[in-house]
DNA sequence: GAGTTGCATGGGC
DNA sequence: TGCCCATGCAACT
C-alpha cells in the first residue's frame, strides 16, 4: 500500500492512491494511518478493504507478494492494509493467518482459538499498530497474557473496554461481526466498532497470542520482526484453507472419556489431534445462532462428539465478557497463568468465554443446583452419558477451585443439565438470583473458570463505594469500570456492562428495564409480568417525566432536536404533585389537584406548580376552597371522566384484574408483596432478581423454593414461626385473602337475606352510601358505582376516587416513614379509609337490620368481639379495604393496608 | 421433620 | 408444535 501520505479525510479523493475515485458523501473508513486517522475510502475501495481483497484488487501487480510457508498461498506483505493478513516466521518466510493460527493452536495444544478474547481490543490495537508501531504495544520481553490488556490502553481502544462485546457469525459471508446491538458504548464508539468490524468482515483478525507475547520489540515493519506480526487473514485464504473446516463445524471438543473421575474441562481438550479451530469457527460454535449448516442439533441429550458444537446457543447465554472481565480473570489467576500452567507457554494462555447464565431463584437457592443451558452444557462441558454425570473442577474468580457434579436429568425426551453442589460457590461469590455467572475456559489446559457479574441494581452507593475502593487502588482511573480494571477483586462486585453510566443517570427502574432487556432478552414472560408490575407499582418514566416540574423562576432554554423542541433547565427539576390537567367549559386550561388531607379535588390554574405535598390550605388560587371542609366542586361524573385517563396502564391492569379470578389476583399480590417486603427488608432485590424470583402458581403457604428463599439466597429457611418481614407480610397478606373470601361469602349471604327481607332497600342504600370514599360528606364521585363495584372486589374503583395515580409509586412517600407501615402503627390515610369504611358499613348494617340483633352486632363488632357472623361483618369491611391497597398500590400501600388487619385480627 | 434427589409440570419461546 | 428450562413436588434419605 502506498497511500500513506496526505490527509486522510481532507481530500475528496479516495485515499487509495491506486483508485482516485471520488469519495462518496459519507466516506468510508479504511485502515488506520500512522497519523492515527483512518483512511477514507470510496465505496469500492472500502468494500475491498472490508472484504479483505484490497490487495488482490489494487496491489496485484505490486511487490511484496509472498507465499505462505505452509499452504503456499500468495499473501501480499507489502502494505499497511495487508499487515494483518500474515505472520512472519522465525525461520523466515511468512504464514498466512489461517496457517499461523492453526499452528498456534496446535502448538499450544489447545482446541480453542487462542485469541478469541482479544478480538475487539486487538482489532483496535491493530488499527493502532500501523500508526504507533509495535514497541509501544508489546513492550519488551515476553508479554504474558495477563498483561496484555494493559496494552489496550490506547485512547482508541479504551472506550471499548467498557463495552460488552460478543460475536456472531454471518455464515452467509463468513463474517465475524461485533454484535453491536449489545454494545453499550456510546453510539460513536459503537459505530467505530461496527465500522471496524465491518472492515474485518473477512478478517476475523485473529491473533496468535504467542506472536504478540513473545515478541517484544516489533516495529511496524513486520518483515523485520519475525514472529511479531499480527495478521489479518484475507477471506480467500480462509475460504480456501483446506485445513479449516467449514464454519460452524468445529466443536469445542471434550473427551468422551467421562469415567476418569474428577476432571477439569481441560481433560477433554487434550485430544491428540484437535482440528484446527479457527476463531471464526469457535464463534460459530459459541454463537451459532446463525448456523445455517442445516445440521440439526443433537436431540434427546445424546450429544455426539461431532455435533456438540453445533448446538445453537441462545443469545442470552452468549458470554458478554468485557475486556475488563478478561483482564480480571487473568488478573485473578496468576496462579493459573504462572503456576499451574508451569511453563512459558503461559504466555499463550487464553481465556475463552463460553457462556453465561443469569442465576434464577432456583440456581441461587438452597438446593444448590445450577441449571445449565442444555446447549451450553453439551457444547462446552464434557459429554456425559449417565445421569450421574461426573465431577467437574471449576475455578472461581478468585482462583478457588470447586468441584461440581455435572449431570443431567432425563426430561421428557431430552435432558436437563445441572451443576450440583454450587451452593458453597454461589455463597462464596455472594451471588443471588439475578446475578450472572460466566463460564470460560482457560487455555491451554482447558481449565474451566467461573466468573460472575453482579446484577447492576446494586445500590448506587455500593457502586460508589466500589469505585472509591477501586480508585484507591488505581487513582488514575476514575470510572467504576476503570477502577475495576485496576482491581480485579471487584470483578464480581460491579456489573461491567457499560450501563453504569446510565445507572448514574437514573433510577433502578430504568436500569432494571435496560438490564432485563439486555441481559435476559426475551427470556421470560415472567419478566414482562414483572415489568407490568413495575408499571403499576411505580411510575413509568413517561409518567415520572410528567411529574417533573421546572424549578421555580427558571426559564428554560429551548433546544430543537430533530424538529422537536425540548426545554432545558440548568437546574434539576423538582418533583411536583401529581395533578390532572384538563380544560374547563370555557376552554381554559386547568388542573385538578387532590388535597393530601381531605382528598378532595381542587381546581387550579394550569400553571400552578404544586409542591409534592399539597393541601387545601395551600389553595391560594381559590380561597373559598382553601379549607378541607369545603365541598369539592368536581362532580363525580367529571372525576370519573378524568381519572381513567390518568393511568392507562393501571386502568388496563385494573380491568384485567377484574376479569381474573379473585384468588389469582390475590395470589399475584402475594408474590408482589413478598418481593416488595423483601425489598423493604433492606436487601434491594435486583430487578433481574425480581424477575427470576417471581414465579407462577404461588399458593398460600407455598413452600416452594422461591417462597422459602431468603432474599439473598442464603440463610435459614423461613419457618412457620418466622417473624421476619417477609413472613409477616405474607401472613398478613394471607389473612387479607382469607378475609376477602369471608367477606365475599358473607356478602352473598347478606345479599340473599336482604333481598328476602327488603328487596327494595339495597338500591336506596347504595345510592345514599358513598362507602369507603375518602370524600365522605361531600361530592364523592359516583358513590353508587363505587359501592357496587367495590363490593364486587374491585377496589381499584374505590381507589380511583382517591388518587388518579393508583397502582403507582407514591413519589411523595418518605422512606423514613417505613415504620409507619408496620402492623399496629398508624397507617395514615389508609387507616382512615378503613375506619371510615367500617363505620359506614356498620351504619348500613344498622339500617338494613330489622332490629333483631343489630344492636348487639354493632356493639360487639365495634368492641372487637362478637359472634361469628359479626366478625364476618367486620371482616367484610376489612377485606374490602384491604383489597384497595393490596391490589392497586405499591408495597407501601399494600403494607399499609395490611397493618389494620394485623391490628384488628 | 428436614434435607436431598430425581422426575414432572407447564410457561414461554 | 416441540423444546427449553424454571420450578414444583413427591419419594427418598
Amino acid at each position: 500500500m502506498t497511500s500513506t501520505s496526505g490527509a486522510a479525510s481532507s481530500s475528496k479523493i479516495c485515499f487509495n492512491s491506486d483508485c482516485k475515485d471520488l469519495k462518496s458523501e459519507r466516506a468510508r473508513k479504511g485502515w488506520r494511518l500512522r497519523t492515527g486517522e483512518l483512511a477514507e475510502l470510496c465505496d469500492r475501495c472500502a468494500s475491498a478493504f472490508e472484504e479483505g481483497r484490497f490487495c488482490d484488487t489494487f496491489h496485484l501487480n505490486a511487490s511484496g507478494w509472498r507465499s505462505c510457508e505452509s499452504c503456499g498461498k500468495r499473501v501480499h506483505c507489502g502494505c499497511i492494509v495487508s499487515v494483518y493478513a500474515f505472520t512472519l516466521l522465525d525461520a523466515g518466510g511468512i504464514e498466512c493467518i489461517a496457517c499461523a493460527r492453526k499452528n498456534v493452536v496446535l502448538g499450544s495444544n489447545s482446541s480453542w482459538p487462542p485469541s478469541l478474547l482479544f478480538h475487539p481490543p486487538l482489532s483496535e490495537r491493530l488499527k493502532d499498530y500501523s500508526a504507533k508501531g509495535w514497541s509501544q504495544l508489546a513492550g519488551s520481553g515476553p508479554v504474558p497474557w495477563r498483561q496484555a490488556p494493559s496494552l489496550f490502553n490506547s485512547p482508541i481502544s479504551q472506550p471499548e473496554w467498557h463495552s460488552k462485546v460478543c460475536y456472531e457469525v454471518d455464515l452467509s459471508t463468513g463474517i465475524d461481526r461485533l454484535n453491536a446491538d449489545r454494545l453499550s458504548t456510546p453510539s460513536l464508539e459503537k459505530k467505530k466498532i461496527e465500522d471496524f468490524s465491518e472492515r474485518l468482515m473477512n478478517g476475523t483478525l485473529k491473533l496468535g497470542t504467542r506472536d504478540i507475547h513473545e515478541n517484544g520489540n516489533a516495529g511496524i515493519n513486520c518483515e523485520e520482526q519475525p514472529g511479531s506480526c499480527l495478521t489479518k487473514s484475507q477471506q480467500p485464504s480462509l475460504k480456501e484453507e483446506p485445513s479449516n473446516p467449514p464454519l460452524g463445524l468445529s466443536v469445542p471438543y471434550t473427551s468422551p472419556d467421562e469415567a476418569n473421575g474428577q476432571i477439569g474441562v481441560s481433560g477433554p481438550h487434550l485430544r491428540p489431534n484437535p482440528p484446527p479451530p479457527l476463531a471464526k469457527q469457535f464463534h460459530s460454535n459459541l454463537h451459532n445462532g446463525l448456523d445455517s449448516s442445516g445440521e440439526t442439533q443433537i436431540r434427546n441429550g445424546r450429544p455426539r462428539p461431532d455435533g456438540r458444537g453445533r448446538n445453537q446457543l441462545f443469545p442470552r447465554y452468549w458470554p458478554r465478557f468485557t475486556d475488563q472481565d478478561l483482564q480480571q480473570i487473568s488478573g485473578e489467576y496468576p496462579l493459573i497463568l504462572w503456576g499451574i500452567l508451569d511453563n512459558w507457554e503461559c504466555s499463550n494462555s487464553v481465556i475463552t468465554p463460553l457462556f453465561e447464565k443469569m442465576l434464577s431463584a432456583s440456581d441461587a437457592g438452597r438446593i444448590g443446583r445450577l441449571v445449565l443451558p442444555k446447549k451450553c452444557a453439551e457444547a462446552y462441558f464434557p459429554p456425559i452419558s449417565q445421569p450421574e454425570g461426573l465431577p467437574l473442577k471449576v475455578q472461581d474468580s478468585k482462583g478457588k477451585e470447586w468441584i461440581f457434579q455435572f449431570r443431567f436429568w432425563p426430561n421428557n425426551n431430552s435432558r436437563m443439565y445441572v451443576l450440583e453442589g454450587v451452593t458453597p460457590c454461589i455463597q462464596n461469590m455472594q451471588l443471588q438470583a439475578g446475578d450472572v455467572v460466566t463460564f470460560s475456559r482457560l487455555e491451554p489446559g482447558g481449565k474451566l473458570v467461573m466468573g460472575c457479574r453482579k446484577a447492576s441494581t446494586a445500590s448506587a452507593s455500593e457502586q460508589d463505594n466500589e469505585a472509591k475502593n477501586n480508585s484507591s487502588a488505581s487513582p488514575s482511573f476514575s470510572s467504576i469500570n476503570q477502577a475495576e480494571l485496576a482491581d480485579p477483586t471487584s470483578w464480581s462486585k460491579v456489573d461491567k456492562s457499560g450501563y453504569i453510566a446510565k445507572e448514574a443517570l437514573g433510577t433502578k427502574l430504568a436500569v432494571s428495564r435496560k438490564r432485563k432487556n439486555s441481559t435476559l432478552g426475551s427470556k421470560s414472560k415472567r419478566l414482562r409480568i414483572d415489568n407490568e408490575d413495575l408499571i403499576e407499582l411505580k411510575l413509568t418514566w413517561e409518567e415520572a417525566q410528567g411529574l417533573l416540574r421546572p424549578p421555580p423562576n427558571h426559564v428554560p432554554s429551548v433546544v430543537v432536536i430533530e424538529g422537536f423542541e425540548f426545554e432545558e433547565y440548568e437546574d434539576a427539576p423538582i418533583l411536583g404533585k401529581p395533578t390532572i390537567f384538563a380544560t374547563d367549559n370555557s376552554g381554559e386550561k386547568i388542573q385538578w389537584a387532590q388535597c393530601e388531607d381531605c382528598f378532595k379535588w381542587r381546581r387550579l390554574p394550569s400553571s400552578a406548580l404544586l409542591p409534592s405535598k399539597w393541601t387545601c390550605a395551600s389553595n391560594s388560587w381559590d380561597p373559598e376552597r382553601s379549607f378541607c371542609s369545603v365541598a369539592q366542586e368536581l362532580t363525580a361524573e367529571q372525576l370519573d371522566d378524568l381519572l381513567p385517563h390518568c393511568n392507562p396502564a393501571a386502568s388496563k391492569k385494573m380491568k384485567a384484574a377484574k376479569q381474573e379470578p379473585e384468588n389469582v389476583d390475590a395470589l399475584e399480590g402475594l408474590d408482589t408483596l413478598a418481593n416488595l417486603a423483601i425489598l423493604g427488608e433492606g436487601e434491594a432485590l435486583p430487578a433481574s432478581s425480581q424477575a427470576t424470583t417471581k414465579h407462577p402458581r404461588h399458593r398460600p403457604g407455598c413452600s416452594c423454593i422461591v417462597c422459602i428463599q431468603p432474599p439473598s439466597g442464603k440463610g435459614p429457611k423461613h419457618k412457620q414461626t418466622c417473624t421476619c418481614n417477609v413472613c409477616q407480610t405474607v401472613k398478613r397478606r394471607f389473612r387479607t385473602l382469607m378475609l376477602r373470601r369471608e367477606k365475599k361469602q358473607s356478602q352473598k349471604e347478606a345479599e340473599t337475606t336482604r333481598k328476602k327481607q327488603q328487596p327494595s332497600l339495597p338500591d336506596k342504600l347504595l345510592d345514599d352510601d358513598p362507602l369507603p370514599s375518602t370524600n365522605a360528606g361531600n361530592s364523592s364521585p359516583n358513590p353508587k358505582k363505587l359501592v357496587s363495584e367495590g363490593s364486587d372486589d374491585d377496589p381499584n374503583r374505590i381507589k380511583s376516587s382517591t388518587s388518579p395515580f393508583k397502582g403507582q409509586i407514591d413519589l411523595n412517600i418518605q422512606p423514613e416513614r417505613e415504620e409507619e407501615l408496620s402492623p399496629g402503627s398508624d397507617s395514615g390515610s389508609m387507616m382512615r379509609l378503613l375506619q371510615d369504611a367500617t363505620e359506614r358499613y356498620l351504619r348500613q348494617q344498622r339500617m338494613l337490620s330489622s332490629g333483631v340483633n343489630s344492636d348487639s352486632t354493632v356493639t360487639q363488632a365495634q368492641s372487637g368481639g362478637g359472634t361469628e357472623g359479626e366478625k364476618t361483618s367486620s371482616s367484610v369491611n376489612l377485606g374490602a379495604s384491604h383489597q384497595d391497597a393490596d391490589r392497586d398500590h405499591s408495597a407501601v400501600f399494600s403494607i399499609k393496608s395490611s397493618a389494620p388487619t394485623s391490628a384488628t385480627g
